[in-house]
DNA sequence: TGATACTGTTTTGCAATATAACAAAAGACC
DNA sequence: GGTCTTTTGTTATATTGCAAAACAGTATCA
């Protein structure tokens, strides 16, 4: 039992998944504010990345390698297009499936991207105590996701 | 640029927010599947184990500590309640907020959520590599998730 | 050729979350 | 005591993320 004014939490303080979904929200809601400027919210920040780095990609590989329903990136797709950031364009040997590049502009964009990312990443890694408390926590969370 | 069976994924690889969605949505999955048997999602469990720990919290009282809005707070108690886990009893001192309380059926529930609880909570401290990797993990959460 | 599998798409539903507004009640203040 | 403000639970509503089913066009393969 607990006193009026300090609740008993301890079950919760020592629950992995409750820290996990907290941590997620704060670095969520950080990366929407650091990135209000491009109105660019998380998904559509990992499609810009794969896509700068792996030009070409089927619609349909961008997608499982990010973990996204073919389904449900179509939309996001869309959006990416009708904003001028990045395009399909059909495959010369298969007539279903599309390359997902970017546009001119969506590279630029890109590029800002990185930069405010980079400005993002880095003030979490101070908190974190540096990039060693950074790597032990990528190592540890990978543990969690990494299947097996 | 990357070659095509192993596209190139390095600067997601080292996002911080990227690996904790992804960290999260393992173990939340998990959870849902270890807790199908008594039907409690996430916020469910967390809610019930803060009445367990604290009776007769207010209702306002339990959602801020969750960070749960008052209004999305309502249909979620009001599950629980058509469930007979949990109920809201008048404050005798005002007559606007309620006290929220275990039944006896819901004390009987929480118990066996508990267990079940620990049973999933060890499979992630094993598969982290002990109690003191996840300990190193919830500072390193914390870091993150506290304020300032 | 014909059966089967893949690709992008549409539609739909559910759950989580956020905001605005409201009535009832409490508290503050003169 | 009577007004003004704040709190409490609630309703309604919109948005977002995510998942499943079904479909048409296309490729693959026997």
């Amino acid at each position: 039992m607990a006193d009026e004014d300090h609740p008993d939490l301890s079950v919760l303080s020592s629950a992995i998944g409750y820290h996990l979904r907290r941590a997620q929200l704060a670095v969520f809601q950080d990366f929407t504010a650091c990135f209000a400027e491009l109105d660019l919210r998380p998904a559509e920040f990992s499609v810009l990345t794969v896509i700068s780095r792996n030009p070409g990609l089927k619609q349909g590989e961008v997608a499982a390698l990010l973990d996204i329903q073919r389904a449900n990136f179509v939309a996001l797709m869309d959006r990416l297009e009708r904003r001028g950031l990045a395009e399909r364009r059909r495959s010369p040997t298969d007539r279903r499936s599309y390359g997902l590049w970017l546009t001119r502009s969506g590279a630029q964009v890109t590029q800002r991207m990185f930069d405010l990312w980079h400005a993002h990443e880095d003030r979490w890694v101070e908190r974190l105590g540096g990039a060693g408390e950074r790597d032990r926590l990528l190592d540890l969370l990978n543990r969690i996701s990494t299947p097996e």
